[in-house]
DNA sequence: CTGAAAGCGCTTACAG
DNA sequence: CTGAAAGCGCTTACAG
């Protein structure tokens, strides 16, 4: 490559790497890019990776449950910003039993990303490691440089939602899946404080699986106190969609006997019978906020961003 | 870490390395073990993939569409199948304006493995750099160690099976995001070829997004004709569910009107109304597959997994 | 069986 | 402004 161009292997290194400080004439830049482009060259990764300490790699590792819909459009932004600086990022699901520092230390990444909460000494290993860290939180409370999602939020729009249209006795509808249990966590907690702020009485909390048979069972017990729900707050459109049918097989009617409001707007939310009611995601506003907090976490005289609010919004269908 | 141990670098490296032909005592392997356990030490990644050439990542690259539910258990399966060769698995959206090239070349993966077919450019760059290539074809006539799901066969079962319910006039409802049309295609192409065999008329195709106006505008150019249709076969259980609600505007019964039967037993399908019949696809079987095919490119005494065959199923419920 | 040494392909002070 | 040289941390023939 450097025969080729006709200059040192200090110069061609120079060049492509756009190193400010030294002064090389243009001339000779395009001739080293031109022979780049003739060669087909590109620097090896190992190579650079072992001589300076640090890789192109953003890893970005997913929590073992399904994190929804919105992960998709998330990742897509993201690379779409980093590609800008010339990073690739790359998706890790975290299930399995390999140990995280398995993976951080076979690929070098220049920054982990954690869409879910790190353990402590994981955490401690990567920094010591030369490797920046984002991690998530579950809500606002975050610290800076930290993707949050303020879960409670949408626990309390649910509510208020449903008390707007008039419901006073309002039941949680969460998921079965244990491992949704520390996000269903803070949205029940964020229906059960927006049922104390307006006075409602706390919401009544029951599992539902993904099944007619378990969405009954819940429908039942929700009937049979002497306060009857007329209105249910889901973990999010599946779990509605659960309650949906557990109403339908009771024979209640939606909304007039009992209204459901769901969360996330997938496809069959608004196919549903009737179309669901739920909660939708600025999805722009959070990638944004996403690939700040990467970028702030690559230079440090960047700011790191500013969480987003108003993220989430009401999209009123025919279930409540 | 050689010095930990008082033994050289080289049988450092052999003891951590497993290497065999080499005849170490176990005293000393242990005590390499040990001080490496004890010191932490774990090899640079980027100084053996520079040596060595290879490394031991598995670059997994996903199409720009989103590939549906199944994935998620499929990369779950490969990765913890590869964890025990020491191989990492790492996902990549192929989504956004990078070339493919920038990707691998700042990885530098043990092997590509692509869920959507490569370019042909893209495929031999790969294979020159000394990465080994696990493609993905669309049907059954697939090259030996490519990974392929035979889609022909999903819609043939479709018709197959709303034929044996009765129906002799039968529609497919095709999906309208463009990005799907190669899949959509060969769906398409099954049913047509199972109309054929059973010697039903062709399946009037229509296009149906996600929402109820483009539903019910395809329900009506099928009910319009002479021979109006009484079934539909949709690409997928979204479509299904789409159709679901276009035939409830319009006032029609399903399945006494019209049937429908979808693809891929999401969660929403057992809760739709009326509960939708699709079919359901093995995935265990197709993640062995998968995860053989992979090991197979790996090491050349491994012979190349043959297709499963038998991969799905209908589960048949109340909308048909 | 073990050690000294070369070299993978870069980046980056340091001389010129 | 450009070149010769060191060195990142390994693996692997090759001598001993």
């Amino acid at each position: 490559m450097a025969r080729e161009s006709g200059v040192s292997r200090t110069t061609v290194s120079y060049v492509l790497n756009g190193k400010t400080g030294v002064t090389i004439p243009e001339s000779t830049r395009q001739r080293v890019r031109d022979a780049a482009a003739r060669l087909g060259y590109t620097p090896s990764a190992a190579a650079r990776t072992l001589r300076s300490g640090r890789s192109d790699l953003v890893l970005c590792v997913l929590p073992d449950w399904t994190i929804g819909p919105v992960i998709d459009t998330l990742l897509d932004h993201l690379a779409t910003r980093l590609a800008d600086r010339g990073l690739s990022v790359l998706v890790h699901q975290s299930r399995g039993p390999r140990p995280l520092s398995d993976l951080w230390r076979a690929v070098t990444p220049r920054v982990v990303l954690g869409l879910a909460p790190f353990a402590e000494d994981d955490e401690r290993a990567m920094r010591q490691a030369g490797i920046q860290v984002v991690g998530s939180a579950l809500d606002a409370d975050a610290q800076p440089g930290t993707f949050s999602v303020p879960q409670t939020r949408i626990g309390q729009l649910q509510v208020e939602h449903l008390a707007e249209r008039g419901h006073r006795v309002v039941a949680y509808a969460a998921p079965s899946d244990d491992r949704l249990a520390a996000f269903a966590d803070r949205r029940l907690a964020g229906a059960v404080l927006g049922c104390a702020r307006l006075g409602l009485p706390e919401p009544q909390v029951e599992a539902v699986a993904l099944d007619v048979a378990s969405a009954v069972a819940a429908v039942r017990s929700w009937r049979s106190g002497t306060e009857p729900v007329t209105a249910v707050a889901a973990y999010n459109d599946e779990v509605a969609l659960a309650v949906l049918a557990g109403l339908r097989a009771e024979g209640l009617r939606t909304p007039e006997d009992v209204a459901v409001i769901g969360v996330d707007d997938i496809p069959a939310a608004r196919l549903a019978a009737p179309a669901l009611t739920t909660i939708w995601q600025a999805i722009d506003a959070q990638a944004r906020y996403l690939a700040d907090a990467v970028l702030a976490a690559l230079d440090d005289t960047v700011e790191p961003p500013a969480q987003p609010d108003d993220v989430f919004h009401v999209i009123a269908r025919d279930s409540t």
